[in-house]
DNA sequence: TAGGAAAATGAACACTGTTCATTATTTTTG
DNA sequence: CAAAAATAATGAACAGTGTTCATTTTCCTA
């Protein structure tokens, strides 16, 4: 009598077929460019029937969102490893860097695209990416524990923060740095960095 | 003999209602949510008439684009009176802000709108834009000069500047401060400013 | 094996940007 | 002033979008 078991199971490998395939076609050509009926050709579906296992378009954004923010913390995961939190802290940033250029259509997911906003807090997205920021409040608590932060209301310093990677980096993956001439635009992100990293030391 | 300057005339007239429409539109609903169509129906024309005066949508997106950095660079005009250029530097940053929530459709359509490729570096937003960043570099150069910032590469200093303020805005914009409870968002932009004027100013 | 539940679908709706042959208007010419 | 040429405007179409729903197919149970 496992009928409903199994039922239950098969709805979960459908939805994980959907989502596997939306996945993959998201990567390559990024929320927008997706639509309905290419998930449905990729898995050799009816477009229809996507909408058995997803109210709609924004149902499989919120699962990608999730998603997208697991492969950043498991990306960065590497950096807890460094004992200095400093050290730790300029880590995050170039891993930050580098997960933004390395994946900009999840960046983009996370961080750029207009939020589904139906979605409550508690959705797996918002989970996953509270885990990064509390992280980061962390890390910048430590640093100012050990002195290499000036004290400060800590999840104020650790916006700070955040909000400059994230100016720099959406700055760069929506190209509008071409005031700086090739030369320049080369060396910028790195230049600016520093300085800002500079900045939060010399306190 | 004067009726090709008249066709011209009305060339022109006929662009500028248009994009006149267009751009209201546009400020209500966002580029993406306004058509060929809305447009069309706006200025009582058919939407095959717009592909006469404007080759597609994103040259319409272009002609926006300048707009959206004329407005802005008329918001901010009145910092320029500042005589101390910390203060002018401050003063641009708060009017940065306010520009941001004022007309974020502008802001989205300068900053965070994929950008339309095609258009080579001397279109009107691009130039606009680069008075904006001359700008901010002038007054960074000036603070180097007074000594209220430390003296290091101004074209970096100022983009680090402005990655800050772009990422605090757009993370506000594209509502990515759920992780914070209603009060703590309420004051948490203005904190953070107060911090980042004081990682520069304490050099 | 028949009947009912569940799953999948084809076709449609109302949109989108864009093109193009056709029609309407305006200007020039004989 | 009328005919011809040039210009302007359009309706209809194409290929695409997200989404819905009546109909059909598949599966399970009695």
């Amino acid at each position: 009598m496992g009928v409903k078991e199994r039922k239950e199971r098969e709805r979960v490998d459908m939805k994980e077929l959907i989502l596997k395939s939306a996945h993959q076609l998201f990567i390559d050509k990024g929320f927008d460019e997706v639509s309905i009926r290419n998930i449905a050709e990729a898995i050799e579906y009816s477009p229809a029937t996507i909408y058995l296992y997803f109210k709609d378009k924004n149902e499989i954004f919120h699962a990608l969102h999730g998603e997208a923010f697991k492969v950043f913390n498991h990306f960065v995961a590497g950096v807890f490893e460094i004992k200095d939190p400093f050290k730790r802290l300029v880590a995050m940033g170039e891993k930050y860097m580098e997960f933004t250029f390395k994946y900009p259509k999840y960046y983009t997911i996370m961080f750029i695209a207009e939020a589904p906003m139906q979605c409550d807090e508690s959705s797996e997205g918002w989970l996953e990416g509270g885990r990064a920021l509390e992280a980061l409040e962390g890390i910048v608590a430590e640093c100012m524990k050990q002195g290499s932060l000036k004290t400060q209301p800590v999840k104020a310093v650790a916006f700070t923060i955040w909000s400059y990677m994230h100016g720099m980096c959406t700055l760069a993956l929506r190209d509008r740095m071409k005031h700086y001439t090739e030369e320049e635009r080369e060396g910028m992100i790195e230049k600016s960095f520093k300085i800002f990293i500079q900045l939060l030391k010399n306190q």
